[in-house]
DNA sequence: TCAGACTAGTTTGAAAAACAAACTAATATT
DNA sequence: AATATTAGTTTGTTTTTCAAACTAGTCTGA
């Protein structure tokens, strides 16, 4: 029987991480550290305008760093892992963790 | 770096389940078996209609068997794991498993 | 050189989900 | 017989998600 303190793991689990659109951008990021725009788009499956507003989700929150370049006369936006960002992925990992193995064991 | 595949997993992660106030509500229902809507209440802290529309999507998704009864003239809701919704909770165990240790491992 | 098409995003508006206040219906209390 | 209480449901608001339409600039060819 679950008791309060496990119930407010679920309760506390932080939303701009657990929402699945935003955790496979996260977890992308998370293996290489910094991406772009359209390759992002591509391989998490987003429109772009989606991806435009979850990103400005996760930059508001600072989880992700937006840095915008010119190559060759063509805007290019990087997105980067903050610190804060990967602390946030350790800190869902670890509530989601116990979730999976305690509550729903 | 993540595969199609991986990140399919999320993607496919079962919304139902997933959604924070049903996930509380299905852990507490996989430990007890049976709970009654009150209890549920005070136990999960929702408001009343914010359980009622809860236990409306787990009950349409096939997860939830609501049965209500009187019990001294009082009506009383009891609210069921089914099968279904069982093998839902293992499914999504697995598949964020897989999701927090690989992909944002 | 200017019309049409492409690239890389952002803004806006619609649809869906989550939440809580107000409502319903019955019993209990004084 | 008015008032309160219990157990929910319905309804309406807020928030979140999503995608269509828009913006701003570049390239291409006639």
């Amino acid at each position: 029987m679950p008791t309060d303190k496990d119930l407010e793991a679920i309760a506390d689990l932080d939303r701009v991480v657990h929402s699945p659109a935003r955790l496979m951008i996260l977890a992308y990021l998370a293996a290489v550290d910094s991406a772009d725009f359209i390759f992002l788009m591509n391989q998490v499956g987003l429109t772009r305008g989606n991806l435009s507003s979850h990103l400005n989700t996760l930059e508001e929150a600072g989880y992700v760093d937006i840095q915008k370049e010119f190559v060759d006369k063509v805007p290019r936006t990087l997105i980067r892992l903050t610190d804060a960002g990967r602390n946030a992925i350790q800190t869902y990992r670890e509530q989601m963790r116990t979730v999976i193995d305690e509550l729903l064991g």
